[in-house]
DNA sequence: GCAACATATGTTATCGCTAACAATTGTGAT
DNA sequence: ATCACAATTGTTAGCGATAACATATGTTGC
């Protein structure tokens, strides 16, 4: 591999001249900066960044931790993040830690190892703490995003899953369903209690029953994705509660795929059979005719923003920090069937 | 940051045991391991890999250059990378070049200076040559993945295009579409090429006529995921051009989407009043009871496969080149109205 | 012509770690 | 007791770049 040393020699220059001339630095006379880039061409070199990294304790590098890449609002977030760090002339590293703790914890030491300029980070629960604390102790900026936890202070960018579930279900009320099931992720994860806080703070609103009877629960993504054999039985026992919900809320996209298909084997239509509600976090439906009601939020922006608060941080490690909340979308459609 | 010294400090010993500690060296004594993990215990310690690969030459990093992160092919590709490269220790740092040439270039220029240590590569269209030829240049063990790029032999994984294009279409003309309007992509990109011929093919053989008016452009991925004003003209060209195509072959999934939702705003149904077939990359169409043959390829391999052969290439420079060609899954629906 | 300063270039040390070799200690065979 | 050799630990140099300081030119003004 080509280094500094080679270019140096062929431009008949000190190292030191070539660095200033890859810097862009002052003082290099245009006759030896020529002589440097002509030999710099001929040799086809490039900078080793990481011997650079090495002495400037910069990696031009962002550590991005999320729960799943296949995930299209994950996905969406992490190309508005990947667009904003090569505004900022960044590179990103992108690690799925699919809700496990453990797996999170080996991602954010190998970033740490890696030496990244800071982290941004859906945490995988609320058991995070102690990974977190992990990123504190080494002086890591970082930011959570879409996530929070609540015991560890930083920057961060989240929806508003409260006021959005609490509209989606308020909009169920309205439309007259009077019993609507959700299906729940685990509560160690901030937006799935949210979000059930917001479903059952909309019930109590109405003067509806929140019948625990109603509340199903499912992994949030990992694993999700293949089919969840139980679940089939599981709606059907939802359904058959009595009286009947005749809506149901999924607390998010892979939840609401999964129930969508998990009506259809049961034969039930949707919304003539049974309304969907679905905090979603883009919107494929749209296209697709489906009467789901949703609140959609702006994926893309999640990542943008916090790749922006991050570089603040970054500037100033002491300025207060950051809270945005963004709110979602929402898009809401009549049910064709009232309670 | 804590470094190796403060470790040997604390624990009395020379940084090497240490660095012998850390990488399982033998020729520890047992009392003098236990002290050194103790310090590093003690201070928290993180190895700095930068100085490591610094030495070592490797970063334990791959980068991974695709066409766009949102599009739920390279999602799923890039998934199925970083599970695959996680199982080999590494990160992957991901790239859109959006089938821009010179943002190719950039991010090219960007891994190689992170001397990342192999390189996966959709590469934006036939003009990547230049750019492919740096990598080369370098030494960087690379492999295609999805496209390839015919004056550059290297390690590939692609789907097969041509057979999945002359298949779809050969269901469409079976089904008694005997006039089919197919939407392209730009043909300097490998599969756009290669989906026309397989289309072309199947006309050939099926002994109908290849009508270059039935033949639209559309850019292949980015910026296509906004709205396309014209397109709505253009498909409108399209349907009156006499006799009137009855089916549609959408190249790839983004186009696909643009297309059914243009044909949504000219009020015409799928497949009641056109038939439609996509080379579509994943199956989220499956769920929505939409009446689309699509070529379904296997994303989460692309992904896999390119990781596993990349470190084999690694391993031994000298190798043969590995051709992997991965067979789309044909999902073919009857369509309601014939020709 | 020469001090005084700007401009251009070079030298040395260092970032954190490890390879290669060196030194020390301990062990067993004779 | 002595030598040969293994096991353990240390020393030095260097990976490729740059910061900080040093030196060599050129330029200006009087």
């Amino acid at each position: 591999m080509v280094t500094i040393v080679d270019v140096a020699k062929r431009a008949n220059v000190s190292t030191m001249t070539v660095s200033r001339v890859i810097n862009h630095a002052a003082s290099v006379s245009d006759a030896t900066r020529a002589r440097v880039l002509l030999a710099m061409r001929e040799l086809n070199y490039v900078p080793n960044s990481i011997a650079r990294s090495l002495v400037s304790g910069r990696t031009h590098t962002i550590g991005l931790i999320i729960a799943d890449l296949t995930n299209s609002f994950f996905t969406t977030l992490a190309r508005g993040a990947e667009d904003a760090a090569h505004k900022h002339l960044h590179r990103l590293v992108i690690c799925n830690h699919d809700d496990d703790i453990d797996k999170e914890r080996t991602y954010i030491e190998a970033l740490i190892s890696a030496r990244v300029d800071g982290l941004i980070i859906t945490p995988a629960g609320n058991d995070s703490v102690e990974n977190l604390k992990i990123i504190q102790q080494h002086g890591i900026p970082f930011i959570f995003v879409d996530r929070i936890v609540h015991s560890i202070k930083a920057d961060h960018v989240v929806g508003d899953s409260m006021s959005g579930a609490y509209e989606l279900t308020s909009h169920l009320l309205r439309q007259g369903h009077s019993h609507i099931g959700i299906v729940s992720g685990p509560l160690n994860i901030h937006t799935a209690s949210e979000r059930l806080k917001g479903y059952q703070a909309a019930l109590a609103e109405f003067g509806a029953e929140v019948r625990q009877e109603l509340v199903l629960y499912m992994p949030y993504g990992p694993g999700a994705d293949t089919a969840v054999p139980e679940l089939d039985q599981q709606i059907r026992g939802l359904l058959s509660q009595n009286p009947a919900p005749t809506a149901i809320f999924a607390l998010n996209n892979v939840i609401a795929v999964q129930v969508l298909r998990s009506l259809r084997r049961l034969g039930l239509a949707v919304p003539d059979d049974v309304a969907l509600a679905c905090f979603e976090e883009v919107d494929p439906y749209e296209l697709m005719h489906l009467d789901i009601s949703t609140a959609i939020q702006p994926a893309y922006a999640f990542g943008e923003e916090s790749v922006n608060i991050l570089f603040r941080r970054i500037d100033d490690p002491d300025k207060p920090f950051e809270s945005v909340v963004l709110k979602p979308r929402l898009q809401l459609w009549p049910s064709h069937r009232k309670g």
